[in-house]
RNA sequence: GGGCGCGUAGCUCAGCUGGCAAGAGCGCUGCCCUUACAAGGCAGAGGCCCCUGGUUCGAGUCCAGGCGCGCCCACCA
């Protein structure tokens, strides 16, 4: 970085505490998080799934940024005008439930406060706990542009929102309505369908007899519900059941109510189940609801908000709980013989989703969102493919959703959140839907206005958010220039809350949808299968794992380890465990840099002409350029786990497991500088395009150590340029040489392993029937490939004794070690007959499919000429074996 | 009632458009503190790819059915 930090000697371990804060505040202060609203490049958007204000990081938000932060950093060095938006959702009832459970402990209620005092309060805490998760988010290393963080309930997206009201209501869209919607009893305010969770219950079914006006007999309805009778204004029946037709038109006696009311008819009702007679109870249920508007029923509403038993209902239920005064009407019903029988019954009951309390249907004047309208146009853009979703099968579940959505209830009986912006007027009754804050009635000029006292759903905000960011309504150059953005990454779970909301938004306000792809990872669960949740205590806090293992193991670990639309098992009680692959690699990197950067020290040439490279360099560029292709692919097709693992692979087994020891006696040969400085000019290449490929899964690691390196071509690995492959790096030759010279070594340390050869004994190695390729890679990589192998004499195609251990290549080649004293015969016999049992298993295989005629005639040409090599190189391997076996025997 | 996902080594999981002599990490076994790395190196053991049928020259991969797990939606009185 500016600073430089030259050292040539790194400390033995991967210390990742000693540098990430101060590369995380140097990147910050470069301005590199930032996209330039006037360069000419194309732009990579993604909008940040807002955390709750005062949330504190969880693995679920780390999983998540992580992604983003590679998929940016990705971007921005393929030279995209890479922009994430950053900001946090006041999330009205999640936080208002916060404050409000702080009151609690006080023995105080939001109402004991008032509404300003409370609100205040809630700024409060807003003030003193929020933004923490944003820097907590800096910990794990996310370079969203932190100039751009919005808040949902700052002025601009306030603004947005009483646009978007006010547009929608002049539209027609947004409307008021009296009906019946979910209520939570706790949180005293109406809830929208999706925010309603159903649990399977084991309930009972509850049969009740409703005596007959006027006759000695009784009708018997069926409910999971008694306590909800007491709102009863009907019963009703299937106009076309026979059993019970001739009921219609009577009245029964609402018992312990004492209230008449009639039996109508209504083709809601299922004859199969129950009795086919069913209590309507038009103010508790849906259903019943809209049976009492058919039949111009009264709605009798037995309940307080905070569901206890309201005065409608008999003075002794009156300032019951629901639960207590079900428990009361069932003893009642059964004391006047009046409960039939009670059956098990399952079925799911709705909860809050902030607070678990059962939901109460209830009916209110609330404000909706008319849906229809507005889904339209997004299930068009999803099925034109404007919208896509990683993995493909959850387009399905936007596509139902949307198909069958219903009007979504906007109005929060809350007080934190965006007031809802229309004043009724107490004089003239007006009813004034406004942007701006009117002072007097615009139709009587009266000054008496109130405003509507709910709040609008957290998400009515939520669904602008790939705009408001960006200053709308105002027509700001960041508008127009960053919308519509590229990628959404986020949980499915909030496919119906957020996800299509805002493709809805986007196609209304800008006309346009706000992202094309939409990538939906899973769940972080602990070893047991567990969701990790606050709740259970069951969680990781990433930025223990970052203080432990630091940001670029969290990372790799959380990249590497989630499979597409998988979910990532995590031990909460190992982290260790858990992360030190992430860690492991991190320090393998470390430690490849360690042993380059001496080598490195003074001046290093560019990559020289390809005619001057050894084999190995041929080799290890060639096998770059593979790499960087598939780590390519791999993040286009947002399979981040196969790029993680593809480059752990390459890096590790391929980079520091073989080109590190093959260039050794190049490098560690002084009196050939010629031969030193083009392995040098290739380390330093190979190193710096790695580090690069690294970098987005983990930064600080690599921005550490490409800042060493000398020839670097920016100030930062951060927006040095993706690598590209090399047309003139693909070099088949090489890569079939270095392959035949690593099964060679395999071979030989395989029989050193097998017969105990010390590990400080240098062996002779004959080898015989080698073709070209080997030839030439222990011809190029001869002092490499003894060092490797531990060969003392190494030579060609040489008498046989019999006293030799052997191996047979798949090229055909023979791998004979001569092993004085050390050869065990019998051993060696019982190594020789299980690979040829091996080999005849194969070869019995490869027969018997190039013997059919099908397969022949039918594969490709070329699958058959690959079978045809296969089956002679295992049949010539075979041979071999055999052979030597044979010539054991006569030994 | 409808829909979706999953079932591959002891564990956690890859395996994308069918060509696999089925992979990784951890764990396990043996040898090695070889001057980048013991957070390491080298060598190895370990698999009816849930079951049954089908399509195909060829199935871990596609199709159907079954079993087992998990999730989502639904006006389940």
């Amino acid at each position: 970085m500016g600073t430089g930090n030259k050292d040539t000697e790194l400390a033995p371990r991967f210390q990742p505490q000693a540098f990430e804060s101060k590369t995380y505040a140097h990147w910050w202060d470069q301005g590199y998080f930032g996209a330039d609203r006037h360069a000419e490049a194309d732009t990579y958007v993604i909008v940040m799934p807002p955390p709750n204000v005062t949330a504190e990081l969880h693995m679920g938000h780390g999983l998540n940024n992580t992604i983003q932060d590679v998929l940016i950093r990705w971007r921005r060095m393929q030279g995209r005008q890479a922009l994430w938006v950053p900001g946090t959702d006041h999330a009205g009832i999640a936080t208002q439930n916060v404050v409000e459970r702080q009151l609690t402990a006080e023995g105080k209620t939001r109402w004991d406060l008032g509404r300003e005092a409370f609100v205040e309060r809630v700024w409060d805490w807003v003030r003193e706990t929020g933004g923490t998760i944003l820097d907590q988010l800096k910990a794990i290393g996310s370079s969203a542009d932190w100039d751009h963080t919005t808040f949902t309930l700052d002025p601009g997206p306030s603004r947005a929102v009483r646009e978007v009201f006010v547009r929608l209501y002049d539209k027609g869209l947004v409307y008021r309505g009296h009906y019946i919607v979910n209520w939570c009893p706790r949180c005293a305010t109406a809830l929208a369908n999706e925010e309603v969770e159903h649990e399977d219950t084991e309930g009972s079914l509850y049969y009740q007899r409703y005596p007959v006006v006027g006759e000695d007999t009784y009708v018997v309805v069926a409910t999971t519900r008694p306590e909800t009778m007491l709102g009863d204004t009907a019963v009703a029946v299937h106009p076309d059941d026979e059993r019970h037709k001739h009921m219609i038109g009577k009245t029964v006696m609402l018992p312990l109510a004492e209230r008449e009311i009639p039996i109508i008819s209504d083709d809601f009702v299922d004859p199969e189940f129950g009795t086919g007679f069913v209590k309507v109870t038009p103010s508790h249920d849906p259903n019943d609801f809209e049976i009492g508007l058919r039949h111009d029923l009264d709605q009798v509403d037995i309940f307080h908000p905070d569901a206890t038993m309201s005065d409608a209902v008999p003075e002794r239920f009156r300032g019951k709980d629901r639960f207590a005064a079900r428990e009361g009407v069932v003893e009642e019903l059964k004391s006047k013989g009046l409960l039939e029988k009670v059956e098990k019954h399952a079925h799911s009951v709705g909860h809050c989703y902030r607070c678990d309390t059962v939901v109460e249907p209830r009916v209110s004047d609330q404000w909706f969102v008319k849906m229809k309208p507005l889904a339209e146009p997004a299930l068009d853009a999803y099925r034109k493919g404007e919208v896509r979703f990683v993995p493909e099968h959850w387009g399905g579940v936007y596509e139902n959703w949307l198909s069958g959505v219903r009007d979504w209830c906007i109005s929060r009986q809350l007080w934190w959140g965006h007031r809802i912006p229309v004043w009724y007027c107490g004089s003239c009754d007006a009813m004034l839907v406004r942007r701006e804050d009117p002072t007097t009635c615009s139709e009587c000029g009266s000054g008496e206005l109130q405003q509507d006292p709910d709040v609008l759903d957290t998400w009515f905000s939520s669904w602008l958010w790939p705009f408001n960011t960006l200053g709308w309504p105002e027509e700001t150059e960041d508008l127009k220039r960053f919308y519509p953005g590229h990628t959404l990454v986020t949980a499915p779970e909030i496919i119906f809350f957020w996800v299509s909301r805002m493709i809805m938004a986007g196609l209304e306000f800008m006309g346009e949808v706000p992202f094309n792809d939409v990538y939906l990872h899973g769940t972080v669960r602990d070893h047991t299968g567990r969701r990790m949740s606050k709740s259970l205590g069951n969680g990781i806090d990433p930025l223990e794992v970052v203080r432990i293992f630091g940001a670029d193991a969290l990372r790799f670990t959380l990249t590497n380890g989630m499979g597409i639309g998988a979910d990532l098992q995590l031990n909460n009680e190992d982290l260790e465990e858990s992360f030190h692959v992430g860690r492991n690699f991190g320090n393998k990197i470390w430690n490849a840099m360690r042993f380059a950067l001496p080598h490195l020290e003074g001046d290093v040439d560019p990559l020289p002409d390809p005619d001057q490279l050894e084999l190995a360099d041929r080799w290890i560029l060639a096998r770059l350029n593979s790499a960087i292709r598939e780590v390519t692919d791999d993040l286009e097709r947002f399979r981040l786990h196969e790029a993680a693992a593809e480059l752990y692979r390459y890096f590790w087994n391929e980079l520091c497991d073989w080109y590190l020891e093959l260039i050794k006696p190049r490098l560690y040969n002084e009196s050939d500088a010629e031969a030193r400085g083009v392995a040098r000019s290739v380390l330093r290449e190979v190193l710096d395009l790695s580090f690069r490929l690294l970098h987005p899964i983990m930064p600080f690691i690599t921005e550490e150590l490409w800042q060493r390196l000398p020839n670097r071509a920016a100030d930062s690995i951060m927006i040095s340029a993706w690598p590209q492959p090399v047309a003139e790096w693909e070099d088949a030759e090489a890569e079939a040489a270095i392959g035949q010279l690593q099964e060679t070594l395999g071979a030989v340390r395989n029989i050193r392993s097998e017969y105990n050869v010390a590990h400080g004994r240098q062996i002779d190695v004959m080898i015989r029937a080698a073709e070209a390729p080997l030839l030439r890679a222990l011809d190029a990589e001869g002092d490499a490939a003894r060092r490797l192998g531990g060969i003392g004499g190494l030579s060609f195609d040489g008498e046989l004794h019999g006293a030799e251990a052997t191996a047979v290549l798949t090229s055909g080649a023979e791998v004979h070690v001569p092993l004085e004293g050390l050869i065990d015969l019998e051993r060696e016999r019982a190594r020789l007959d299980k690979q040829a049992d091996e080999l005849r298993n194969l070869v019995e295989r490869s027969e018997k499919r190039l013997a059919s005629e099908d397969f022949v005639k039918k594969a490709p040409e070329a699958v058959v000429a690959q079978s045809r090599d296969k089956l002679e190189g295992l049949k010539e391997q075979l041979t071999k074996v055999d052979e030597k076996r044979r010539a054991l025997d006569a030994h």
